[in-house]
DNA sequence: CAGCATCCGCTCGGATACTG
DNA sequence: CAGTATCCGAGCGGATGCTG
């Protein structure tokens, strides 16, 4: 078969769909949602340093992209919350490999860092 | 063992590193070099849409952090290369899942956007 | 060929205040 | 609780021109 898509093209969709994934905000939410529904204000406090406003704007994208699914509970006052959708859930394996690459190597990149700048330096 | 590193506090350092990979044009050069070692204008003229000045900084930053690494070859003119170090090769199967999901997912994220579009509109 | 330097528009995103 | 609305500064990143 042909290939429809491809990233590396700049007119390619995929483009707009990698622009919103490749976003730190975004893979921690879909990150934090893997374990389950979250309220809104869960989020908030769960994601440190996620201002309200673009934790509404980033939840209202990755819900039209249908990743994320919003569901209101009549309460009073109202609970929302926020789930993967079956789509969603087929990214949280990559997402989580991220985080985790992330949190398992950064002495390495600690390393290479300080490498470059006293090469730099010296 | 304790967790020294957690990307959900915001004064962790491996929100920076985060922040460097979750970015489109990081992302796609990382795939890019999976291949193999390409030069610099080679990678500009492969990533459309990517331009010289952002190429040449995310290409720093990521050998900074120990993810790339720049080959100068003596020729006339001088010629570079790039490619990725074994830290970088760790991160080459998320990344590549990253692409391969966008552009195999695209019909649904498409499908999702109407029907949210067409939600609103009604 | 492989970059650096500069200008600058535009968007991201934080802070703040307000609503059902 | 779960948002919306507005303001605004910082920086991302594109365009252009120049260098060894």
């Amino acid at each position: 078969m042909d290939r429809p898509y491809d990233v590396f093209d700049d007119r390619c969709p995929t483009r707009l769909v990698l622009d919103r994934l490749a976003d730190k905000w975004s893979l921690l939410l879909l990150d934090r949602l893997d374990a389950g529904p979250v309220r809104f204000n869960q989020l908030r406090r769960d994601i440190r340093g996620l201002s309200q406003k673009v934790l509404s704007q980033t939840l209202k994208r990755l819900e039209r992209d249908g990743l994320v699914e919003r569901t209101v509970r009549p309460t009073v006052p109202v609970s929302v919350d926020y789930a993967l959708t079956p789509l969603g859930r087929t990214l949280t394996d990559t997402v989580a490999a991220f985080a985790h690459w992330a949190e398992r190597n950064m002495d390495a990149v600690i390393a290479a860092q300080t490498a470059y700048d006293t090469a730099l330096a010296g």
